[in-house]
DNA sequence: GGCAGTCTGTGCAATATTGAACAGAATGGA
DNA sequence: TCCATTCTGTTCAATATTGCACAGACTGCC
């Protein structure tokens, strides 16, 4: 459903050689596993480059509850939304691992795509961002919890997953609790439904704990039960 | 919760300038109420500007639900997501009125920011437009339907209404239907909370049928429900 | 004005979801 | 290695939500 788009790819290496060369001189900075970034409404106006690591982003309700929104691992960039000049964080990206940053203040960010001609680029990219993120209200709104936790397995697989010949491995870890502020329903919930994955054969953990998405399967099972 | 920025309406008075000036020699599309400007799948790359009217974006599931994304008013720019490259619209433009368009290919759209300096003003609204649908997935995770739907009102309020002393009136008529669609539940639903709102005397209809959103009391009433 | 079609308000039974609880498994530190 | 902590799988009653159904109101059209 939501896919890493080809197109958008080409220029994410396009924006990674450039942000290399705007950041070669700066030291990485590291993110112990566990730690902030940024939490909300901190006004430190930077876009982020990850070296290594995964960081998620989540935001938190009034109520408390809380809704992780992405998981970016290395090579991603994140930490963009400073450049729509709104000010103040609105979620707070924290390091599932140790992590390996480099920091870029958001007006520099912005000369360095328009010095190298990346600024259409840089649109299309927040075009597709859009898209995707369009796709996910679409299924929030429309689309029971069962369909939402396979359809963000698979979304995450394709961002995230190593591929096997015939699945996804992923190697972060990915907690219950987690997929649960993803999807929009409660733990137990999320419990029941991976079991049932599980015992489809839709999904398996491997003997380092590591969840393995059968692609294929998964997505023949999600438009069975339409 | 979610607004209009002001940040971003300086731009979008820049870009109406700079697309009238692109479009000055072509004449206007009329699209007749309930006629589609496009529909799912549709490759024609083009951006539209709204002269005149309401257009709604709508998505369709798998499983044949819908999903009323925004509603657009006069000034307002859509279609923009055929910048992504990814082919093929995502999702049905409807008119809700008889509506005047102007048209502009998609090439020619990002030319003629190129040509004004506007790419960098795009990247800030493109910005601001991922972040508030990031609250709106927010909202559709953690928040329950009475106050998504509270939300919602707020929102159209924001973005469509004319504002009155003490109050904000709205001149589309969205119907039950629509704002189900919008907020992830059943039209019965709304109906009920509509009418709870109306008699804590948070919302009410004027002698034209206009609905009128008491800005004040339902963010009160809002925040007293949490 | 009258009629067909759509929209609203309401009730209700069937169903799904939540939230809390608890035991056992896995994990991470000291 | 052991202990404390977090994570998982599971239950269950309370609650919310859906999906109907139907009557009355409104609308637009002829």
């Amino acid at each position: 459903m939501i896919q890493q788009s080809t197109l958008s790819d080409q220029f994410k290496e396009q924006m990674q050689g450039s942000l290399l060369n705007e950041t070669k001189n700066s030291s990485p900075i590291n993110i112990v596993k566990h730690n902030h970034v940024y939490t909300v409404g901190d006004e430190r106006e930077t876009v982020y480059f990850i070296e290594k690591g995964q960081i998620k982003l989540v935001m938190v309700s009034e109520e408390g509850k809380e809704c992780m929104l992405a998981i970016h691992g290395a090579g991603d960039v994140f930490g963009e939304l400073c450049l729509s000049g709104l000010g103040g964080r609105l979620e707070t990206a924290t390091a599932m691992e140790d992590t390996l940053l480099k920091e870029i203040p958001c007006g520099k960010f912005l000369d360095r795509l328009a010095t190298d001609s990346l600024l259409e680029g840089f649109i299309k990219y927040l075009a597709v961002r859009v898209a995707d993120q369009q796709q996910v209200i679409a299924n929030l709104v429309t689309v029971d919890s069962e369909q939402r936790l396979g359809k963000t397995l698979l979304q995450i697989a394709r961002k995230l997953g190593k591929k096997d010949p015939r699945s996804i491995r992923i190697e972060v870890k990915i907690s219950h609790e987690e997929l649960a502020a993803m999807v929009g329903t409660t733990r137990p919930r999320i419990s029941v439904f991976m079991q049932r994955f599980r015992n489809l054969d839709l999904i398996e953990y491997n003997t380092e704990h590591h969840l393995i998405i059968k692609e294929h399967k998964l997505t023949a099972y999600l438009a069975s039960i339409l």
